[in-house]
DNA sequence: AAATCGTTTTCATAATATGAAAATGATTGC
DNA sequence: GCAATCATTTTCATATTATGAAAACGATTT
């Protein structure tokens, strides 16, 4: 049973998130079809938490800083994080390509740590984007680690939606393209996220479990096929030793 | 009037984030002494939300990834920071040492970018890191960019803590402080936040108005009393100058 | 200065969050 | 392997309290 008014609060701080320039009490209270008493008792009870700040000027209400300490709390949090940071570096500076640290959270993949191409090239991915682990290497190889029926579990009530021009939308190529990453050790996403784009992941493993990836991620110029077998995916999968040997369990 | 069931809400949340590892349903009943069964209503609310997510092993509740990608929007959509980040490597490369950017928010500085410095040294503040105003460099800034009365307001009915061993205590003092700031257009932290840790801090401004501060942090050995005033405090005014140059209004 | 619009407070009542209890599920000890 | 204990989840009656109408207050506009 839920409960009714964290619900409408929830969706309250939705609408701000998508409101960056922040809303007036009525504003909220309109988009939301709620009265605005009630919005009011709302902001009310998440003004002084500081979940939501109000503009003395304007009066528009604007999420707050505690959500940004709760989430440099849950990062600061994950050891897997802190420990694999040194060596994303070190794979950044080998690969001169992004690459990406990335967890298993609700059936879903989720990036918890981020390092851009000095050259620019920025991905529409960031630290807490979460998304479907079908369609990207990072993913595949996290859902590899799973077992078969688990893995069926989740895909039980869902399509395998397609992101990029190669996703991979049918179940049976998607066990048996997993069971491929186990015997190899690494997995690849040739333009099945996004369109001319590449990318290789490993496994991080912890007591035997597969806990996170590590991936490398460019464009289709860069990241050429060849370059995958020949360099990428062993500077992924030994990167992502490196930090399976040092975590301590 | 605040919504007791959304307080109780928020003391979960709070929970959790204390306790990294996790808490069973019973666990978070016994901390805040609320029945299992509302503490089930409330995580059952939070969970589909992905505000909170549950081990499947464990049953263990911990904050879910939802607030990363809150946290997340706020920066994006903070544009001093996306301006502001150029300069800041630019001044770190300079001066070698930590460099922060901080804006005031409910009458607290809140960080909101931070660059650490290369060699290491790394100090207890964070992205999202919240504290009073009065005993850093890069607060004073901040208030000294507010109207005397405001200040005032701020500490009517406060008392200036003291944090390090210089921490200005008492309000006429600081006021006089923040007209000297107003004057030479920066701010000296000399170990009033850390025992051995210096800070200078020039504002940002916007409009006439001041939006944000900008400082370098370092110790009292790399941070001498000459060099501040010879080379750092002309190179973080440069650096606040040039992102005040670049926001439009 | 009057009027309009937005915010905040108050308050009666309808709605619903609460927690007791029971049912289900997991774990431990024997 | 089977109780027995402990934890989680569901159900449900009732007391609590969130809700929204209305009014008061404040701000902004004409």
């Amino acid at each position: 049973m839920k409960i009714n008014s964290i619900e409408r609060c929830l969706k309250v701080i939705d609408t701000l998130s998508d409101h960056p320039a922040g809303l007036k009490l009525t504003e909220i209270s309109r988009l939301l079809d709620l009265h605005p008493s009630s919005v009011h008792h709302m902001v009310s009870t998440l003004l002084p938490n500081n979940y939501i700040s109000q503009d003395s000027d304007t009066k528009k209400y604007s999420l707050g800083f505690r959500f940004l300490e709760i989430s440099r709390k849950i990062l600061d949090n994950l050891d897997i994080r802190r420990i694999a940071n040194r060596h994303l570096v070190v794979l950044r500076q080998k690969c001169q390509e992004a690459v990406h640290l990335a967890i298993l959270r609700d059936d879903k993949v989720v990036y918890i740590d981020k390092l851009d191409t000095p050259s620019g090239l920025s991905l529409a991915t960031y630290v807490g984007f979460a998304t479907e682990p079908h369609a990207a290497a990072g993913g595949k190889v996290l859902l590899a680690g799973l077992k078969d029926e688990a893995i069926k579990g989740i895909y039980k009530n869902k399509t395998l939606k397609g992101y990029g021009k190669n996703t991979i939308t049918r179940l049976p190529a998607l066990m048996a393209e997993l069971a491929r990453i186990r015997k190899q050790g690494y997995a690849v996403d040739n333009e099945e996220y996004y369109e001319g784009v590449r990318c290789v992941a490993a496994p991080v493993r912890s007591g035997g479990q597969v806990v996170a990836s590590i991936s490398v991620t460019g464009s289709i110029f860069t990241m050429t096929q060849g370059r995958i077998e020949k360099e990428l995916a062993a500077a992924v999968v030994k990167a992502a030793d490196s930090v399976s040997a040092e975590l301590k369990w």
